[in-house]
RNA sequence: GCGGCUAUGGCGUAAUUGGUAGCCGCGCCAGACUUAGGAUCUGGUGUCGUGAGACGUGUAGGUUCGAGUCCUAUUAGCCGCACCA
């Protein structure tokens, strides 16, 4: 029988689908294993190569896990919602929802070609009502709840409520925007209205009046994390501060906790470093101070407390409230001025453009500690967003604050003994203090000759106990806008009643995404969804109605906006568990089962976007009583990025001729892109180019040895550098095995590399060569039921030992050199023998599924190759009765000798001792000493 | 500026974790079969040297009997954060 692969995987395709091979249910009496591959946004231009790798990776891990006997959850579905849907209706007035099914079944297509395990029935897709059901619930549930500090949880805000009526704001320690205070009694005296408003500063989702990026090129607001150095990652629009009325997450609320959990999971340093990063924890203090001759104070954050003494000037953010109150009147039009040339400044101008600028209040604040006055200065290198938005400045002792001081002649006080300050400030942390006041200050706080670290404690210490200020830790880490002014998203469940957000009720979700006939925004300015003519809540009746009949008395016009992108996907490893279900985001015991995911395969670029957004929503989540799992992705493997290795052809100037890249430096030429998919291992198909584009018809070509051979270059893969190659094309020629398998062999699954098919065929000369233990060139079938040798045996537990060890560690790559090797080995023993061929079929098995069910069939099984059991590796074959020694002098091995297994040191050290080859290393010198390595090595050290 | 990662033949990479550097594949060279194919098979292929041998894991040191692996410094590249107080 001849290999014939587009048969054989054909036939599997059909047969895995007739047979449900790869459908999984819960099983108490199995252990559960959950593969999960971030899902694809199903765009337009289809798979590209580089998408299935991490596919591939988890795959095979999916199989090994069930051939290990678990029951292993590998699911795949899509994340639909998303920009360039609605940029393509906007262009063409297609509906996305048809553009995205189209895409999503071309996607469909690749994937089923490449033969993964995936359990479609478990598919979902976040466009769709039955799954953003239960996103919109997520986020009703966020809207009724608030953060409790003291619990570290979030808890229903009916308790919140309850708190306010009996003690008002006495005692509470809850997340909020902003601190506030109140008596129960002024709570009770509120009106509806205004304790919603109030409520609105504890919610989880909740309406804030905040900064926020905006993209007036995409007419929406971004999450910090969808902009890089001031542009739109999608994109590349140029994105503005805006004060904008906005739903928000209170992700910030769970900074501690989203640290904490990255000790519990099994990601990279890498990636963790990363998550830490944009978290952003730093401990300080916060001290308050006072301005003089006024009844204004305000705070202050410092990480380092011990520079008290050294502050010269104060610094407010423009955007601080503060800045209004205390501007002088003689101050006033430069102050405004100021302000208004750094409103106009875009964050890309702000982060391109550093150079020192401030304005001076006019007012002074005093010094809390030491009563001295010094002037507050405004200057937008503070920022508003972070800590107060107010500094104490100590020039001495940060950069920033030196550059200040040098530019606007402020004094400079070192603090630290020995240090230099007329160049620049002395940012370390080392040292002695020095410069405390002679007496102290009133409570005795002096810090002369302490540490810095010493002197840091102390302060804090003091203030702490002196009730100037408090010990307090800040966090980067931003809530996240949850508001987006586009029509492709999950509408909110959420109507205004006298301009006030109302939930719709539970058991009325979904609340469906309307039709609309234009994707723009409105005249007015209002998002896409202002188009709806039915888009308005009928509080009575419970359902949506037409726009006119908005009464404001029954009837209410909803929101706007929808939701971003990352809302459908914070959630869905849950939904998989129980993607069917209508009453529950997940069955309590299906939960309990599956709890979270074991693997979690995707790219590092979802580091602070969806991979943070993602365990917020499932804390939340879990404080709920929802996911049982706290953290969502146990494990996390990154695949590297596919590049495109593109081609060029290099056209002589003005000639509509070509020379090959050996012979181009003698010519003066221009590179051109040529499609690689008319390139073969950089030799260039001359026909297939001259058919390429019409003026390339008459081209003519300079070759060397009889070929054209092209240059390369590694790139971006992307459609205009001709360096998209379709896995469908390699499927077409080589096979999806080879295909997968040749995607593993490329190299360690989390390094970025270019693809490269010039080594495909060698994969492909494997798979032959494995077909050929089988079957010889004439057909005839090989395999007999023999009992193996031991070299065979040796050989193929070797392979087992080395497979499990390479799957466990995800060193995919060097499997597959273990796999060619063992097959080298059995072709030269002419080893065709049942129990030796049946072992490596299943090793292969996750590799190249679709050629070891064919064999395995072959091999007269009746049952999937699925469901065959891991091998296991007996070392009694792997073990000799001789070892090899390297015999080395200093170090340098110069010969081998075998020895028998259980050969003692000594009579080790004799032989080589007496051995003519090392007498002739050993000559004229001697022997100092000697260092015998049990099973490897003896050192001899001779002078 | 702070933090992290990486560096090995012509190329992709490997090295039992401190023990014979370069497995496997590509490419290249030679040969076989052939009537020629972008097929298959066999052998060779780090550099220098005819040779024994010497040198060799970005660079410079160090620890060690022994370093690609550990330590120090340095260079280059990639990534993350960045007026974060």
């Amino acid at each position: 029988m001849e290999y014939n692969f587009k048969e054989i995987e054909q036939k599997w395709q059909r047969k895995w689908i007739e047979n449900s091979t790869y459908k999984v249910a819960e099983n108490k009496n199995k252990k559960k294993f959950y593969v999960l591959n971030m899902f694809p946004y199903p765009s337009g231009a289809g798979l590209h190569v580089g998408h299935p790798l991490g596919y591939i990776a988890s795959d095979i891990y999916a199989r090994y896990k069930r051939l290990q006997g678990f029951n292993v959850l590998n699911p795949m579905g899509y994340d639909a919602y998303g920009l360039p849907a609605e940029q393509y209706a906007i262009k063409t007035g297609q509906h996305p929802a048809i553009t995205t099914v189209n895409n999503i079944n071309r996607y469909r297509e690749q994937l089923d070609k490449i033969g993964f395990s995936f359990d479609w029935s478990r598919e979902v897709r976040t466009c769709d009502p039955h799954y953003y059901h239960w996103t919109q619930w997520a986020f009703v549930k966020m809207y009724k709840s608030y953060y409790n500090n003291k619990l570290q949880k979030a808890c229903p805000i009916d308790e919140l409520v309850k708190l306010f009526e009996e003690n008002g704001t006495n005692g509470i320690d809850v997340s909020c925007n902003e601190e506030l205070s109140f008596t129960a009694s002024e709570w009770n005296a509120k009106t509806d209205k205004e304790k919603e408003e109030l409520l609105m500063n504890y919610r989880i989702a909740y309406l804030g009046e905040t900064m926020v990026n905006w993209c007036p090129k995409l007419g929406t607001v971004l999450a910090n994390d969808e902009v890089v150095d001031g542009l739109s990652v999608r994109g590349g629009y140029p994105v503005v501060q805006k004060k904008m009325r906005q739903w928000c997450l209170r992700v910030s609320a769970y900074a501690q906790r989203l640290l904490d959990g990255l000790e519990k999971i099994d990601w990279t340093e890498s990636l963790k470093e990363t998550q830490r990063n944009w978290i952003g924890r730093s401990e300080g203090t916060e001290i308050g101070f006072n301005v003089k001759d006024s009844d204004l104070s305000f705070t202050i954050f410092t990480t380092r407390a011990d520079t008290i003494f050294g502050v010269t000037f104060m610094v407010l953010a423009p955007e601080s409230e503060l800045v209004a109150q205390v501007t002088t009147d003689k101050q006033k039009d430069e102050v405004n001025a100021y302000l208004e040339k750094t409103k106009k400044r875009t964050e890309r101008e702000r982060i391109s453009d550093r150079s020192v600028s401030g304005v001076f209040s006019g007012s002074y604040a005093i010094n809390p500690l030491t009563n001295e006055t010094i002037p507050i200065w405004i200057s937008d290198y503070v920022l508003a967003g972070y800590g107060t938005g107010a500094i104490m400045a100590v020039p001495a002792h940060d950069s920033r604050d030196y550059a200040f001081a040098k530019h606007f002649n402020l004094e400079i006080r070192p603090l630290i003994e020995g240090c230099d300050v007329s160049e620049e400030s002395f940012d370390a942390k080392e040292g002695l203090m020095i410069n405390s006041p002679k007496e102290g200050v009133e409570g005795g706080l002096i810090l002369n000759g302490l540490t810095v670290k010493e002197a840091i404690a102390k302060t804090k210490e003091f203030v702490k106990s002196t009730g100037l200020g408090r010990i307090k830790v800040n966090y980067r880490l931003r809530d996240a806008t949850f508001s987006r002014q586009r029509y492709w998203g999950e509408p909110f469940p959420i109507y205004y009643k006298d301009d006030m957000p109302h939930t719709i009720d539970e058991d009325k979700l979904p609340l469906l995404l309307p039709e609309i006939d234009k994707y723009q925004p409105t005249e007015s300015g209002q998002p896409p969804l202002g188009h709806a003519k039915k888009w308005a809540w009928d509080d009575k009746n419970k359902c949506v109605v037409e726009n006119d009949k908005i009464d404001n008395i029954t009837v209410f016009p909803l929101e706007l906006c929808t939701m971003p992108g990352f809302a459908g996907s914070s959630a869905y490893y849950l939904r998989y568990m129980d993607p069917h279900n209508e009453k529950a985001l997940v069955d309590k015991e299906k939960d309990a089962y599956w709890q979270n995911v074991d693997l979690y395969v995707g790219g590092t670029e979802h580091a602070t976007g969806h991979l943070i957004y993602s365990r917020f929503w499932n804390k939340f989540l879990h404080d709920l009583g929802v996911s049982i799992a706290e953290e969502p992705f146990q494990k996390l493997i990154n695949q590297g990025m596919i590049q495109g290795r593109s081609n060029f052809v290099y056209r002589i100037k003005n000639t509509n001729t070509f020379v090959s890249l050996g012979l181009k430096d003698k010519y003066d030429v221009t590179p051109i892109h040529v499609d690689v998919n008319i390139v073969s291992n950089d030799v260039l198909d001359i026909e297939a180019f001259r058919n390429w584009s019409p003026e390339y018809k008459t081209a003519e070509f300079i070759l060397e040895n009889d070929k054209y051979i092209c240059g390369w270059a590694v790139e971006k893969m992307s459609k205009s550098m001709y360096n998209v190659v379709n896995p469908d094309m390699i499927v077409e020629r080589y096979g999806a095995d080879t295909l997968r398998m040749y995607e593993m062999f490329l190299g360690p699954i989390d390094q970025s590399k270019p693809w490269d098919t010039n080594g495909i065929d060698g994969v492909n000369r494997f798979i032959h060569k494995f077909w050929g233990l089988f079957f010889n060139r004439n057909d005839e079938y090989l395999v007999a039921n023999e009992t193996p040798t031991k070299e065979e045996l040796k050989s193929i537990h070797k392979l087992i030992k080395k497979i499990t060890f390479d799957i466990e560690h995800f060193s995919y790559n060097t499997s597959i050199s273990a796999f060619m090797i063992c097959t080298s080995e059995l072709l030269s023993m002419k080893c065709s023998k049942q129990e030796v061929l049946e072992t490596f079929v299943v090793l292969l098995s996750p590799f190249a599924p679709h050629i070891c069910e064919e064999l395995w069939e072959i091999l007269g099984h009746q049952t999937s190759v699925c469901d065959a059991q891991w091998p296991q590796c007996n070392e009694e074959y792997l073990k000799e009765n001789t070892i090899n020694y390297c015999i080395s002098f200093n170090g340098k091995v110069r010969y081998n000798v075998e020895f028998p297994i259980d050969a003692d040191k000594e009579s080790i050290e004799k032989a080589v001792l007496a051995d003519e080859r090392s007498l002739k290393w050993m000559e004229g010198k001697n022997v100092v000493k000697i260092i015998v390595v049990p099973k490897k090595i003896v050192n001899i050290v001779i002078k």
